[in-house]
DNA sequence: AAAATACTTGACCAATCGTTCTTAAATAAG
DNA sequence: CTTATTTAAGAACGATTGGTCAAGTATTTT
């Protein structure tokens, strides 16, 4: 075994992951890779590949991060309670500033060029976990009787998903917006 | 009156918008400009000022256009039946692929770096205009019987504005998801 | 016809881009 | 200790970036 790294590359990812989440894929240089990374240019290319790669390295770790986070749900003895306290803290949170940089996913959705298929695949990826947590969440809230039977937890979960995903591009320039809260409002006006 | 222009601003600039809104702002060189315009380097320059103010130029443009196009909602004698030939028409143009590029608002909303206030005032411009646009309608419908009395044309052009936002996240990357079509059919029951 | 105006042109700038390569350093095995 | 192997370091690569500038050209007014 010869010369061990100096560096941890799941923390020097993580640190990508955020830089490229903050700025986008084409305006973070590997220059600001190398300084927010604090790894040589040299062990960035030997350690990840090319830019391109370190960037869907980053998605791929932002995807694994989201899908703990929202682990609680799937443990959660009260699903719609659950679902409803994390509508609640979305809009705290959002108003905080917290949010300011939206979600990596959409920002990389809207950024990444035409023919991307690889990034692609991964954000697709991403979003469609996110919208079956949200699912199973609520289709368990229905068995367990807590949630009104007429509503349709695949319909329901699609579009309360794609509500978030437009309040995360509001976010991004308008994190004060009145139709924020009117939003999220709605959305648990649907958790019933 | 000197050697008059031999291209035409307004043209050179919507081309330049189509630019941004495919590629985004980053990942449309001077070079790539003046290709797709036609017009030289120096007029460019000349005309418009350097690449951040034809940006800015273009995505006015943008808002502009969107506006005529919205034009229609308002003269229209049945607001709620323009509506929702809007969003059935919107379902179409999604699936044929016509809204591949999807917003140039959204687009540059996630894409354009923190600190851009002149950015973010045109966009936030943009989407308020638009959402106001939805709310005249759903107002006037409203008065003339044609809405549920019950519902709030504000919070309603609110979140439907916010449903339309996330769905041109989804179509960069996934125009042929069943969300779409859930999306849109939500909207349009809403539209009673 | 001459002068004034401002647009067109293409070469050119320094800076930055992503990427590579060579050299030095550090560790584990023989 | 030597050797093999891998990482760290930093200079350097050509290409491309946004932006400029002086010279040439076309047009209108005097």
């Amino acid at each position: 075994m010869p010369r061990p790294k100096e560096f941890d590359p799941d923390i020097a990812l993580e640190k990508a992951m955020k830089l490229f989440w903050e700025k986008g894929y084409k305006a973070s240089s590997m220059t600001d890779l190398v300084e927010h990374t604090g790894v040589h240019r040299g062990s960035l290319y030997e350690t990840f590949g090319n830019k391109h790669d370190i960037f869907l390295a980053a998605l791929k770790k932002y995807g694994e991060c989201k899908e703990e986070e929202l682990k609680f749900l799937e443990d959660a003895e009260s699903p719609l309670a659950a679902l409803r306290m994390f509508f609640v803290g979305a809009k705290e949170r959002i108003k905080s500033g917290e949010m300011a940089c939206g979600c990596m996913a959409v920002n990389s959705a809207t950024e990444i060029f035409g023919d991307d298929k690889s990034a692609h695949l991964i954000i697709n990826f991403i979003m469609e976990k996110a919208e079956g947590v949200l699912y199973k969440a609520l289709l368990k809230a229905r068995e367990k009787g807590e949630l009104n039977p007429k509503k349709d937890p695949r319909k329901l979960s699609h579009y309360i998903a794609t509500l978030m995903t437009g309040l995360m591009v509001l976010v991004k320039t308008n994190p004060h917006h009145e139709r924020i809260d009117n939003v999220i409002d709605h959305i648990l006006d649907e958790l019933k």
